[in-house]
DNA sequence: AATCTCAAATGATTTATATCATGTTTTAAT
DNA sequence: ATTAAAACATGATATAAATCATTTGAGATT
């Protein structure tokens, strides 16, 4: 069932590159690349398991991820998306608790992993990488009070444009600079935004009947960036 | 309007005896006794405001706080709850970035407050208060990810009840470890669980009607933890 | 003590959104 | 190619919760 293939050289993923390892000198680089593993996964592999225990940081070479809660009643809350570049399981790791949700592919991935004592080693000798951490954690965590605002207050209608907003602003587009590069089911969108599927498929006819957005196959095309913020409502 | 007394001695907060400060030598900390000033502030007095610029962290030496976010419709959202002992304005200070939440105090209070550069030198000279703030930033947004997925999920009772049982952990019992030690109104609770100042109203009485609790005053009693927790339906 | 304001309570009504039901289209599997 | 299984679409209906409206009560102010 899991088909998780990992790769001897690694040689499409240079980790040292991402934005957290960019200070490490020389030394520490390689021996980061020794300490890495690297692992393809297929589209809907999960990565890891709410409850489960963080023993590794995961890092998006390439590929796009889900983070979703399974709630008591068995219906899938996304509460973030991960792009390459991103990482994943730090929360878990930071706070040596269980994963609070599950990761899961969206496409294929490349995905390297680093064991947690390498990775706290690396912290203890690299500020930059805490301060880092520390940065991410927050803007998360701005991110989260927002969409806890929203949910709160705004109707299904707003919460979809701002859905396809944020995952514009996550995902960006397509050369075309209009169609959102990323493919999402209406099922997941609306486990984004909150909502019934149906209620989210109505909304989308909606958005396109009235020529905010069309489908290019499985993909949301913004056809008026502005109004769709407009209906937005944001102010950030 | 804004009656905030300076406290020349501060003689009644011990700031370094909390926990992110406890690792101090003695050297830093007769100088963040030097740095930090402290200040009496009224009930329902604004700590900070959203949008404004982060200079400095709050330590809350005694007293209650909420933070809450004001939307575009102008309702407020309590998206955390602040108890003496706790920190505040952390997440907009890491980030370097303005506050995304106001802070006011829901009873009288003693806060003290570290200026910015000084705090960025105790953290540079301390890895252990660095590691205290990412558990707390981790915590903070494993709460917020698990309150995303009660709002997109759980029905307003459900979420009462969560919110119930969440005030009493953040503030605790009176002595006859039943009555929750914290008074908040009607309306705060509504704004907390994320619903009509009336729907919340209804709710209370109806828990009051089926003995999940009682009112003693204005502070909320629980008379059937097991039943309350059953209700919230979570299994964490 | 009397007035005023804010908080709490409760009923009536509306509305947004979920749920149920069924059909169609697309994608994947044999 | 044929079948099966998801994903998408859309209508009808139910319902949870918001909103509107009014009353009562409690704490503050003159």
């Amino acid at each position: 069932m899991r088909t998780t293939y990992t790769l001897a050289k690694c040689k499409n993923c240079n980790t040292h590159l991402h934005s957290l390892f960019e200070t490490l000198d020389p030394k520490e680089t390689s021996l980061l690349n020794e300490h890495k593993s690297c692992s393809f996964y297929k589209k809907n592999q999960i990565i890891f398991s709410q409850n489960s225990q963080a023993h590794v940081l995961y890092i998006i070479c390439s590929g796009k991820v889900k983070l979703y809660q399974l709630s008591e009643n068995g219906r899938e809350q996304i509460v973030r998306m991960a792009n390459a570049g991103d990482i994943l399981g730090y929360r878990a790791l930071l706070s040596n608790d269980r994963y609070t949700s599950s990761a899961e592919t969206i496409e294929e991935a490349n995905i390297c992993v680093i064991p947690k004592e390498f990775f706290f080693n690396l912290m203890a000798k690299n500020p930059s990488i805490t301060a880092h951490l520390m940065r991410i954690l927050s803007d998360d965590l701005k991110k989260a009070e927002h969409k806890i605002t929203d949910l709160a207050q705004k109707p299904v209608r707003e919460r979809m444009a701002e859905a396809i907003l944020f995952i514009k602003e996550t995902y960006g587009y397509e050369k075309d600079n209009a169609t959102i590069n990323v493919v999402l089911t209406r099922e997941e969108l609306a486990n984004i935004v909150g909502t019934a599927t149906e209620t989210a498929i109505r909304l989308l006819s909606e958005l396109r009947q009235e020529h905010l957005i069309d489908f290019i196959g499985k993909k949301i095309k913004i056809l008026n960036h502005a109004r769709l913020t407009e209906l937005a409502n944001v102010n950030d």
